[in-house]
DNA sequence: TATGAATGAGCTTTCATTCAT
DNA sequence: AATGAATGAAAGCTCATTCAT
């Protein structure tokens, strides 16, 4: 790379810049935007045709600026498929932070969180995407973001404070460990939306049908529920 | 398509041949060989690379033939790579038909399946990526395949006894999808091989260290069981 | 070329053989359909193609027999459009051959070939565009062809009669080249065939409409005549 | 087609800058050289094959650039072939418009366009050949331009006027469609060019001899005359 | 800081033909 | 006399990227 990005480098996240003064604050509020439709743009096609098949031209094609300005911005494919990761996952984690369930009871807490997590995934399919590009391509890019290294979910220090909760009073299963919930509920909900195509056409059920979709929301409670109070 | 592919076309499965007649089985006998190697290779590279990122030339490289004898046995890289998702799942469905399990309790006979899909996902890990890869792709060479269109899991049927006969016997709840079922076991199942790489970069734990592996196991066991006999 | 063609060669011409030995001669029959079927196929193709636009893969495939057969019977796609070439210049000159001019008065002898051109011309098309194709390949497979080579339109010899006698009869020019008439008409003939297209896109005109047809026919008459009967 | 081309598109044709700003132009100038040399190189290319006989490796091979600006600037074989084409026609078209006969007695005229048609096809050979193989493609690139489809010849406007004025003149026929004696001069002119390989082949003539030059057009306009003098 | 123009390397696929019996 | 299997060479085209100001 020789060629040095504007402010703050390629993994730059766009935080958002408080106080500057006026002139190069105007040219900054451009460069956003555009860092922000090109993004836009990007998460699209890549979330569409994975890592390989999207296509720098198309990316840019579809945005208001040229090929020479995404590569002035992000300096590659490659860094620019990172920027779409890391604003998708703090995208994904920053609305998970709404989670209110410290006055619920231990069991509606739990219904709660699963609930939201199933209705995070179906309402975000093209983050589960870019999650499946990725894990196609062995979190390599992941690994080598500082942004994303140790992004955990936030919904897991609500899970710890739940089951707390509810191993204190009685309910739960000693010794469960969060995450090993937080991973059974992520599978179920990460494969109904990931596989939902594989699995359509092998079993011709669509598990996106919206008749169903009350079926397997109570299902995902039942089935966390059931082993965190089994006997 | 004008140049005709040899023997049976180009979707033609490599069905075993019993009894094979004397001279010119030879030359069949090298094209099979030809054929399953170009197929083990494509597998390798498909599942490394995703299907934009497989080379052919590269696929053609790693055999002992040339490109041009890949495109005369398939013809086209698309193709192949609908030959490679049939062979995948036509050999993992054939290991999953060994499931025997008619002669246990049903709560056994259900841990022995989960079990098994468990072991099966753990040991084909080139196969889930092909599956991920082809959701990527919305399943759109599987549904143009005859082979696979309708290709449902044995695992199923043998599921569904399992769930009738513990329902007979009183221990496990009724009405009870056998398919919802299998989708929690392969939830789960999926879930750790495909996405190992993205958990284990944002929760820094190795689903796959063996360490852990019977903890896994067992707690599909477990997750699965509560639910089926949850009161 | 290493291999030798069954027949005569490459150039042999489809001639009826009279009389010959009974078990060989079922197979010359079933060849000589074979080479019928081919070249008609390879006629179609050539003529709609051009020689290069043309695919050996394409004739075969419209054939009953494989492509492996073609290269038996004709040696390359070279050799096949040369047979192509023979057959369809010789069919074109046999037809020309019927004219029946001799009785008629010299001027109604003009109108009479003047118009069977016309009719020939718009009656075999694609015989015109191999014609076309030749040319843009610079006759070099005619050059070649010994058959070919002095293969005079016959209607060449009745039109030096028509205008004998019209010269004679004091009604025609003297000195008047026979061949020059005959490229007179050829042209008229040749170019509302062969450049209908460009023709019909820069002016609008359909002149293959069959409203127009009479006009042209007459037209060509009335042209021919003019020019030969010029004082 | 997600690459943007070049200036306008790759129909846009050569037009004149009348007035050029400063600094910029010296790459623009550069570019329409590179865009000339290539359509140069094409256009005897193609005419010397044909559409498909042609190369785009060879195009590139015989100009200083590579083969990857041609389709840079182009986009495709077939594009470039629409623009050589686009190229050929409106230079024949501009040389066409120096006619220069409104003071010439009808039958001079007359001659005068004939005889300047004559040369324009001698000069002009390449140019017979695209409209050659263009027709063999069934005016299917013409068809699809839209600077092309509606290019009539300039010449056209000039022979009616010649042709309104011998009528008006007493000296020639009435009611002669213009466009049917530009279709006799045209023919006999595209015949003599496009169709003299095999008609030397044939009758072992050679239409282009330069002894025989003066014949072909004294008689060109003998022919047209005494068709449009004929009593 | 911003950008239009240009590009080397590699992609999938197709072509007419020959091998081997 | 007849043929199924195999193929070297090249075709048109696209990719992410850099040049040059």
């Amino acid at each position: 790379m020789t060629e040095s990005s504007p402010r703050g480098g390629p993994l730059a996240t766009e935080s958002t810049v408080p106080a500057e003064p006026a002139a190069p604050v105007e040219r900054s509020r451009d460069a956003d935007r555009t860092r922000a439709e090109i993004l836009e743009v990007a998460t699209a096609e890549f979330s569409d045709k994975g890592y390989t098949g999207a296509r720098v031209d198309e990316i840019a094609a579809r945005t208001r600026t040229t090929k020479r300005m995404l590569y002035y911005y992000f300096g590659s494919k490659e860094q620019l498929f990172v920027a779409v990761l890391e604003r998708a996952y703090v995208r994904i984690r920053s609305i998970e932070q709404d989670l209110d369930v410290e006055h619920l009871e231990p069991e509606d807490a739990i219904r709660r969180l699963a609930g939201l997590t199933f209705d995070h995934h179906e309402a975000h399919p093209e983050f589960l995407r870019l999650v499946a590009i990725e894990n196609i391509h062995r979190a390599e890019h992941i690994a080598h973001s500082d942004a994303l290294s140790n992004l955990a979910s936030p919904a897991l220090d609500v899970l710890s404070r739940i089951l707390e909760r509810g191993v204190q009073a009685g309910r739960f299963r000693r010794d469960v460990d969060p995450l090993d919930i937080h991973m059974v509920i992520s599978s179920f909900c990460v494969f109904r939306i990931a596989n939902q195509y594989t699995f359509g056409a092998i079993f011709g059920r669509d598990v996106l049908d919206v008749e169903r979709r009350e079926h397997y929301r109570t299902m995902l409670g039942d089935l966390v529920l059931s082993y965190l109070t089994a006997r």
